[in-house]
DNA sequence: AAATGACGATACTGATTAGTTTCGGAACTT
DNA sequence: AAGTTCCGAAACTAATCAGTATCGTCATTT
């Protein structure tokens, strides 16, 4: 099975031909997610995709063997940059840390992956795999980042270490996510407080500065 | 504008040939559930939902404008028998009651609320109209379940009568629609309790029993 | 220079399906 | 009986779109 010019299998050719721009691999995930985010699933069509990357057709599916297949890949592309671990905010109280999670920025961000949730939630019933990678990527990444915050203030001594910081750090994720994704309401910084100071210290049987209230 | 037969315009004509059988409305609308549970939004064809009901297309659209409209209206059709206010659980301690809440009838009729809802998820992002039908139809009421039965643990004085049951009767209801529209998992009894007592009774300034956790 | 393969563009194919029309028949009014 | 409107069934229309194929061009290797 030497090489063979003559050979009619072409099991050969280390690299011959135009080398595959693999910058344009992003730009097609990139493209889906932003055509996800501002048209709506029923808008996701292949054209639309390709356009938006300035790309043909044939060469997403040169790529990705479907569209099923690419809009997992967007989905999971997402979790780059996301909320990250490491420079959580540190105000010394965990309502105001809870708070400071979401400066403008966060919150922008955070609304744009929960439009494209929103917009990948008609292609969610059809594949399993795919509201795994959603739930991932979105709502799972910001539960991690509240379990952090409670984590550290138990660790302060500033609640119970008994409270099931576990299940109350999924509370305000998933509610966000059923607020954008079903009612289609912005997630905005009264509803947050409302939540933290309804539901979440209260949960924690951490007394609540009432005083400075406004 | 009298009734005249003379007149070109055919406004009179009160009733003249075969009547609607009224019957159908419900059973199309039902069909249309039925479908939205078992196959997905992408298995909700015109085709199959007249299929089911034993009715032809034609006899659908005398009825409906269109597709959304009927979707639409069968979403709103669920509102009938739902939880019911008047007959709600009465144990004595608002843990019960909000467990109580969940007799295995109240578990399997929600969840059959709930996977239609899932199967609606595809279509709410194209019309806005539905996604508050949806929400009107299955968590609202279960949210307003809620709250009344946190109003009675207030009138009891079981719970502090500044807690904020509002925003907490929502949590329930909200996590356990997210739970099945997106991870697809099953609202189950120990999932309830999970919430109940790390997170409900907790926010209300409720003491658990901690002896009589199992 | 010649061969090769990726590139964007665009035409094409095949399947699906919302909505319409037609049909034979049944129910109702006059 | 005649005329009208409903019924279920089924054929039909028109639009959309995933996926494939083709084309002329460009980049890379031999």
């Amino acid at each position: 099975m030497t090489k063979n010019k003559d050979n009619a299998v072409p099991v050969e050719s280390p690299q011959l031909g135009r080398k595959r721009d693999q910058s344009r691999d992003a730009k097609i995930l990139e493209a889906t997610l932003e055509v996800l985010a501002e048209l709506n699933a029923a808008g996701l069509t292949m054209y639309a995709v390709a356009a938006r990357a300035g790309a043909g057709k044939a060469t997403i599916y040169r790529r990705w063997t479907s569209k099923t297949q690419l809009v997992i890949d967007a989905v999971a592309h997402m979790k780059r940059n996301q909320v990250g671990l490491e420079n959580l905010p540190d105000t010394g109280t965990l309502r105001g840390d809870l708070l400071g999670l979401f400066k403008p920025y966060s919150i922008k961000e955070g609304e744009r992956k929960l439009k494209i949730m929103a917009g990948l939630a008609a292609l969610l019933s059809e594949d399993p795999a795919l509201s795994d990678e959603a739930n991932a990527a979105v709502v799972q990444p910001w539960a991690e980042a509240h379990l952090a915050l409670m984590q550290r203030a138990i660790n302060r001594g500033e609640i119970s270490a008994s409270a099931d910081i576990d299940t109350i750090s999924q509370v305000i994720p998933t509610m966000a996510a059923y607020r954008i994704l079903v009612l289609h309401k912005p997630v905005d910084l009264e509803f947050l407080v409302e939540l933290v100071d309804a539901v979440i210290l209260p949960a924690l049987g951490c007394q609540l500065p009432e005083a400075t209230q406004n």
